[in-house]
DNA sequence: CATTTAATTAATAGAGCTATTAAATATAAT
DNA sequence: ATTATATTTAATAGCTCTATTAATTAAATG
C-alpha cells in the first residue's frame, strides 16, 4: 500500500465524476466527460472503475450514507429542553442540507432510474434511525402528555422537517433565477429562511 | 381545419412523451422509444417535431403553464375568514401537486439542463402572482395587524406551502420503498399529511 | 379518375458513448 | 539493470441515438 501525497487520478477521477453526477446527473454525464475535465484517458476511467454504473453505486453510496449518517450524528442535546434539542436538530439538519444541496434531488432522481439500489441501502439506516428515535420519541410522548406540545406523530414531524429544508435548496435555484436574485440576495433568503424553518415547526406544535 | 376523431399520430406521440418525460426525464428518454411506446417510426416523431429538444420544450411549456396557472386560479375565496381561505389554498394546492406529482422534479431537473427555459416563462406568471398576492397580502396585513396572527412575510408563508407539498410527492416513492409500504398504505399517509399540511401552516401562524 | 398533398416508413449518415484490447510508459522490486 | 507490475494511452468495435432524405402509402381535392 503507498501513502496517498498528491490527488491520485483515481481519486481526481472519483472526485470529478462526483461533482458532474451531482451536476447533472447519471445519464446526463458521460465518461468522454469526466476524463476531459480531469485531463485523463477516457478508457482510465474504465481501467480503475470498469463500468460508469459501477463508479456512480459507487459515488451515490458513499454519498447517501454520509448524508443519513449526518442526520442522526447529533452530539449529546440530553441536557437541553426539548424544544431546544428541536431547534438544533432542525438547524444542524438544514446546516447538512445546505452543505449538500444537490443529494436529495440526486436520491431522488436515482430513485426512478434504480428502486432497488435505494431498497438495498434502508438496512444500513434502520438502526441509525431506531437509535435517535426512540429516545426523541419518548421525549416527545412526554412533552405531549405534559400538555406542552400538540398531539403529534414523530414521523410527521421529521418529515416536516426534511421536507421544508431540502424544497428551500431544490427550489432556490428555480426561484432566484424567477425573481432575479444574486448570490448576496440568496444568501439572505436562506439565513432567513433557516430561522423561519425553526418558527414554523416550533409554532405548530404548540397546543 | 380537421375534426380530430381518434387520437391522431401527432397527439398520441405528444401523450406518450409525455408520460415518459415526465417518468425518466429528457435525458434518458429517447425518440426511439416514445416511438417504440406509440408504435410508429422513430421518423414520425422528427416529422411532427422536428428535434427532440421542441418536442420536449412543447410538453414542459404547457405543464408548465397548466401547473402554475392552476395554482392561481382559485374560485372567489373572498366571503371566507382568513384562515379558513388559507385552509383552501394550502388542500387545492396540494391535490394539484397530487395529480401531477413529478411536474416540481421536471422542472428542477430540467432547469439545471437549461436555466433560459424557466428564466423564460417566468413572464408568463408576473401578472397571475401579482393578482392573487396582492389581495392575499392585504389580508394578512390586516390579520397580523389585529394580532390574530404572528409576523410572517406573504412570500414565506407561500414557500412553506410549495414546499411540504410538493417534498411529500418527492420523497413518497423513496420513503415507501424503505419503509416498504403498499399502495393503500401510501394513500392513508397521504391523506393523513393533507390534513398535517394544514394544521402544520395555520398553527405555526398563531401569534 | 387523376393529381396534389399529407402521413408514414425504410435506410442511413454522422455523432457520441461505453467498454475492451493491445501497446506504451512509468514505477517498484529483485 | 532487468524483470515484473501498475498506470496511462491510442485505437477501435459495437451500440444507440438524433436527424435527414428519399421512397411508399394514404387521404384529400379538383
Amino acid at each position: 500500500m503507498e501513502v496517498k501525497e498528491n490527488p491520485t487520478m483515481e481519486v481526481l477521477i472519483q472526485e470529478t465524476a462526483e461533482k458532474l453526477f451531482l451536476e447533472k446527473g447519471f445519464a446526463s454525464t458521460s465518461t468522454t466527460e469526466i476524463a476531459k475535465e480531469v485531463g485523463c484517458n477516457q478508457a482510465l476511467i474504465h481501467y480503475y472503475f470498469r463500468t460508469k454504473e459501477n463508479l456512480f453505486n459507487l459515488i451515490f453510496e458513499k454519498k447517501f450514507r454520509e448524508f443519513f449518517q449526518h442526520i442522526f450524528e447529533l452530539e449529546d442535546l440530553d441536557k437541553l429542553p426539548f424544544t431546544e434539542k428541536l431547534k438544533h436538530i432542525i438547524e444542524s439538519h438544514f446546516d447538512l442540507v445546505r452543505q449538500n444541496p444537490r443529494i436529495p434531488l440526486l436520491i431522488v432522481t436515482e430513485f426512478s432510474r434504480n428502486p432497488e439500489m435505494v431498497a438495498a441501502l434502508k438496512e444500513k439506516l434502520k438502526d441509525v434511525v431506531t437509535g435517535l428515535f426512540k429516545t426523541l420519541n419518548d421525549d416527545l410522548r412526554t412533552e405531549i402528555a405534559a400538555g406542552r406540545i400538540r398531539q403529534v406523530e414523530l414521523i410527521d414531524l421529521i418529515f416536516n422537517t426534511i421536507s421544508i429544508n431540502i424544497s428551500l435548496f431544490l427550489l432556490l435555484p428555480v426561484a432566484s433565477e424567477i425573481m432575479g436574485m444574486d448570490d448576496k440576495q440568496k444568501e439572505i433568503v436562506i439565513n432567513h429562511r433557516r430561522e423561519e424553518h425553526v418558527t414554523l415547526i416550533l409554532n405548530s406544535l404548540r397546543p
